[in-house]
RNA sequence: GCCGCCUUAGCUCAGUCGGCAGAGCGAUUCACUCGUAAUGAAUAGGUCCCGGGUUCGAUUCCCGGAGGCGGCCCCA
């Protein structure tokens, strides 16, 4: 998950806030004497410091620290000492920018040399001596010239109040926090004595004074970033922290990562077998291990039976094709660099290396469209054919850049669960409605089941297609998506220019998000194609195409399954459903045959016959998160019966074989998790 | 693609200020026959990522490459 630039969370008033209306003229100081964790207020939404002055009949909020506001402007504040304790060990230091993030912050700086872990080491120190100290932040407004003075030795800080004004306000990459927009505003570190001692650019609020940083902060790690964004600027070295009210938080937040990094696919997937990267294939190119296919193949088979049920049709395509067909689609124009460079094939020369026939391109897809499109227009279509719902899974390859790709998640090589529906516009509606309802059903069967949707709506500079087809696709993704029930979050003008989008964001057990479906209409493709149908009065007319995937890519889903679940599978997707494990040798023949039963009723079942203790093979078993241990001695034997042992270490005693079986077996056929005894009571 | 760090046994990692290496887990074998998270012992297992350079000698130093990790840019 990657960091972003988060804006101060609108404040809420808690039943009986402590807001208050100004009566004279006073600061927060003067209206929040007592209370210390008041480090900021909140005036008309806006974020201040405490030592603005306030007019009578403001009506005044208070934020506290713990607030998020007030870890907002914590992590400002944090990242303020941070800079003032590099350019105190290294004058030289050149000031980019240093906003809040999410958890945290960072600050950027040019320097000759990139920070080493030991310079973090010394940062850190030298920071704890600031925070110690108590500096007062300071809030001064200047003129362009007078700040121009004040930064002439900081290039960066030069042309961030060149760029002042509304232009900036909006950007999201952390300049607007720099500068003020109306007013210029520079915040000084005013030491004990009253000598400035540091100054930054800054919009503000900060914190009254570095005290409240208190120790409840880090220093993370530093890695290169582009100045402002742009990798046509210069490389700046970021170092990133964390900042939180206190050192019980910090705590708190780093069992948070340590959980997360537990989780990570990448991890679980060597430790339970499952898939890995050979260096020999190449980056971002996996195969799936026996244990990982069983998992894969349960994920696509259920979906297969599901499209099946909900009245699509099954297609396949080839890895390869020629040019023409991405020329006609514009892929080449638009994601050529995306794109694996083509192999020329048919290329003949004569004995003076003179082309006596022109080769031909073929690339490898990128993208399943183009070839449902071919299928679309393999015959004439009539309005009685549509909709047309075309599924395939589909496996595309696209050239991601070395830096970028990352586990199961961002690959060169991928399933799509891909489907295009060609339909009328005048059932499009229906369809868009049917298509989303699928999706979300279709997510909770796999265990996700806290969603939200985003709408991406036009751009008006940039798209094709009529503005009423625009406006009625468009209003129907809201209106089913209001249907649902979830939650909507508007993303206006980030449709991509053929066609308007709603994408599904799955919250993962752990509370992290993850974009999973999509479904876009397209008014560029049939048109860029020329697809039509007969209509029923017998003119020509050119369908609609929505293209949809429901899990992305099937790595992609596994990776998000794998870390919602830590690699503790539902029982149906679970690669071992059940390992048989014998008190002594004895009864391992016993064993056998309760496993033998499952088996044939289609149950992944194990016997685990090995020369270890049981102790030793239950923890074997359990490490490799098995659902369901069976085990079974003397006193299970004579009843007939077998012992549960669940992966929380819970168990269900003396079962009759029967009853053990009913349970694994629906289990599985209802899609159960199961971690605990209470799961199957 | 860019910046930084990393690459030693199947896995996780230690180590060699330049003289070709170790542990734990795992594997194999033997002994143990035990009621809910590690029985004991023995054995096998290495082109120290690849290529080049420096050196009497390179796993170690230098250069290049590949792969990984963390960011940046990007993500149809």
């Amino acid at each position: 998950m990657t960091d972003t630039v988060s804006s101060p969370a609108p404040s809420e008033l808690p039943a009986g806030s402590a807001a208050v209306t100004v009566t004279e003229t006073s600061t927060g100081f003067q209206l929040f004497p007592d209370d210390r964790s008041v480090v900021a207020m909140r005036v008309d939404g806006q974020l201040l410091d405490l030592a603005r002055e306030l007019q009578p009949g403001t009506v005044v909020e208070p934020v506290t620290l713990e607030s998020p506001d007030g870890l907002y402007i914590l992590r400002h504040s944090t990242a303020h000492v941070l800079a003032q304790a590099v350019q105190s060990i290294n004058p030289e230091a050149k000031l980019g920018i240093g906003p809040p993030v999410t958890d945290g912050f960072y600050f950027d700086f040019d320097v000759e040399q990139p920070f080493t872990p030991e310079d973090l080491t010394a940062f850190g120190k030298a920071m704890e001596r600031i925070q110690r100290s108590g500096q007062r932040f300071v809030r001064r407004v200047v003129t362009e010239e007078e700040a121009r003075g004040l930064f002439a030795a900081e290039p960066y800080k030069l042309e961030l109040i060149g760029l002042k004004g509304p232009a900036v306000e909006g950007s999201a990459d952390g300049e607007s926090v720099e500068v003020g927009g109306a007013e210029l505003t520079v915040y000084e570190n005013v030491d004990r004595e009253g000598n400035v001692v540091w100054r930054d650019l800054c919009r503000g609020p900060h914190l009254p004074n570095t005290r409240p940083i208190g120790n409840g902060w880090a220093l993370n790690r530093s890695a290169a970033a582009y100045w402002r964004g742009s990798e046509k600027n210069k490389q700046l070295q970021r170092i990133y922290g964390t900042a939180w009210a206190s050192k019980d938080d910090l705590r708190a937040h780093q069992a948070r990562i340590e959980e997360a990094q537990k989780r990570d696919h990448r991890r679980i997937g060597a430790e339970l077998d499952l898939f890995s990267f050979p260096d020999e294939i190449g980056s971002g190119l996996a195969v799936f291990h026996p244990k990982g296919g069983i998992i894969r193949r349960e994920m696509e088979n259920y979906s297969r039976k599901r499209h099946e049920e909900e009245g699509y049709d099954f297609v396949y395509s080839p890895h390869i094709t020629k040019s023409t067909l991405f020329e006609v689609s514009g892929h080449l124009d638009w994601y050529a660099d995306g794109m694996f460079p083509p192999m020329q094939l048919d290329e003949l020369r004569d004995a003076d290396g003179q082309v006596t026939r022109q080769g031909v391109d073929y690339y490898l897809k990128p993208m399943n469209c183009p070839f449902h499109i071919l299928i679309y227009r393999s015959g004439a279509r009539s309005y009685r054919d549509l909709p047309l719902r075309m599924f395939e899974f589909g496996t595309v390859y696209r050239y991601e850049k070395s830096g970028v790709v990352h586990g199961l998640t961002r690959v060169r090589g991928m399933t799509q669960d891909d489907a295009h529906i060609f339909t009328t516009q005048d059932r499009m509606k229906e369809e868009l409605t049917r298509t989303l309802n699928f999706v979300l059903g279709l997510l909770k069967d796999y265990g996700l089941t806290d969603f939200y949707l985003e709408l991406s709506t036009k751009d008006p500079e940039k798209y094709v297609g009529d503005d009423d087809v625009w406006e009625t696709a468009t209003n129907t993704l809201a209106e089913v998506a209001a249907e649902s029930g979830l939650e909507l979050v508007a993303d206006p003008g980030g449709a991509a220019f053929y066609g308007p989008k709603i994408s599904v964001q799955a919250r993962d057990a752990i509370g992290r998000t993850w974009q999973m479906s999509t479904v876009q209409l397209d008014f560029n493709l049939p048109e860029r194609f020329g697809l039509d149908y007969t209509s029923s009065d017998g003119s020509r007319q050119r369908p609609v195409m929505i293209h949809r995937a429901l899990f992305g890519s099937i790595e992609r889903f596994f990776a998000v399954l794998t870390e919602h679940y830590a690699g503790a599978f539902p029982v149906w997707l679970a690669p071992v459903q059940v390992v048989g494990i014998p008190i002594v040798d004895d009864y391992a023949p016993y064993l056998a045959e309760v496993l033998d039963g499952l088996r044939a009723s289609g149950v992944r079942v194990e016997l685990d016959d090995s020369a270890e203790r049981m102790q030793k093979k239950i923890r074997t078993h359990t490490k490799l998160k098995v659902p369901f241990l069976l085990i079974a001695g003397e006193e299970d034997r004579a009843a007939g019966a077998v012992s549960f042992r669940f992966r929380d270490g819970t168990q269900r005693n003396g079962v009759p074989v029967a009853e053990a079986a009913e349970i694994i077996r629906s289990s599985i056929a209802d899609r159960r998790q199961v971690l605990t005894a209470e799961d199957v009571a």
